[in-house]
DNA sequence: GAATAGATTGTCT
DNA sequence: GACAATCTATTCT
C-alpha cells in the first residue's frame, strides 16, 4: 500500500483559514507526517488547544506580546510555532488567522500510526505504550520535532498533514484547557478539543 | 488510576 | 532572578 493511500490527501492550504477555534476542532482527526533522517513517522491528532491573543490572557501573545519567542504566532496559519516547555521539552503549535494575528492552536496529544518502532526508540518506552505521544511534550520527542521547526511551512516534504479520520458521531469532547490556572476567567473557557475514549488523550478530561 | 514532588533551561522582566 | 501551554518516578489506593 503507498504512503499517500495509507495516510489520505495532503490537507490543502485553505484548510488552515479557519478561526482558530474552528481550527482547533477540524484538526482532531488530522494526520501528523514527519520524514526525517531517522525515518518516517505519522500520527493522528487526538487533542489539541486554541490560544487566541492578544486579549487571550493564556496565550504567550496576551496583549499583544510579540518577542523573539512568539513571533511565529503572528506569521501565516499553516506555519509551525514551537516552544520550549519547563527547560526540557517542547511544544508543537500550528499558527492560524492573518498575518498579524497571534493565533495558535496547540497539540496536545496523537495517536501512533506510523513508524511506531522509531517512536518507541526515541521516548524510550514500548511501542504499544501510550506513554509514547500522551502529553504536549512527548509526542514532540516521538515525533523528532525540535526547535529548528519552528517556523516551518506545514507544507513541506519533511513536515505536512494529511487527511484523516474525524472523531466519530458524539466522540468530539471540549473542555477547559490544561494547566493556565494563571490566565484567570480565560482558564475557564472550553477551548480544548479531544476525542472522547481516545487511550492518547493526555490529562482527564472534565466536561 | 491518582496524587505528589523534584527536575530543568530558554526567555523575559 | 522568576517563571513556565510539562515529564518522570514514586507512592499511595
Amino acid at each position: 500500500m503507498s504512503l499517500a493511500r495509507l495516510l489520505g490527501a495532503r490537507l490543502p492550504p485553505d484548510f488552515f483559514a479557519l478561526d482558530v477555534l474552528a481550527l482547533g476542532r477540524a484538526l482532531v482527526g488530522q494526520v501528523l507526517v514527519h520524514a526525517s533522517a531517522e525515518g518516517l513517522v505519522a500520527a493522528r491528532i487526538v487533542e489539541t488547544e486554541a490560544y487566541r491573543g492578544p486579549e487571550d490572557l493564556a496565550a504567550h501573545s496576551a496583549g499583544g506580546r510579540r518577542t523573539r519567542r512568539t513571533e511565529a504566532m503572528f506569521g501565516p496559519a499553516g506555519r509551525v510555532y514551537m516552544f520550549r516547555l519547563y527547560g526540557t521539552s517542547w511544544a508543537f503549535n500550528v499558527v492560524a488567522g492573518a498575518v498579524g494575528e497571534p493565533l495558535a492552536v496547540l497539540v496536545r496529544a496523537v495517536e501512533p500510526l506510523v513508524g511506531l518502532e522509531l517512536m518507541a526508540v526515541r521516548r524510550r518506552r514500548e511501542p504499544g505504550s501510550r506513554e509514547l505521544t500522551n502529553g504536549p511534550g512527548k509526542l514532540t520527542a516521538a515525533l523528532g520535532l525540535e526547535g529548528r521547526h519552528y517556523g516551518a511551512d506545514l507544507r513541506s516534504d519533511e513536515l505536512f498533514l494529511a487527511e484523516g479520520a474525524p472523531p466519530g458521531r458524539g466522540r468530539l469532547g471540549r473542555s477547559a484547557r490544561v494547566n493556565v490556572d494563571y490566565a484567570g476567567a480565560w482558564a475557564a473557557r472550553p477551548w480544548r478539543f479531544f476525542e472522547r475514549g481516545n487511550r492518547y488523550v493526555s490529562v482527564r478530561p472534565r466536561e
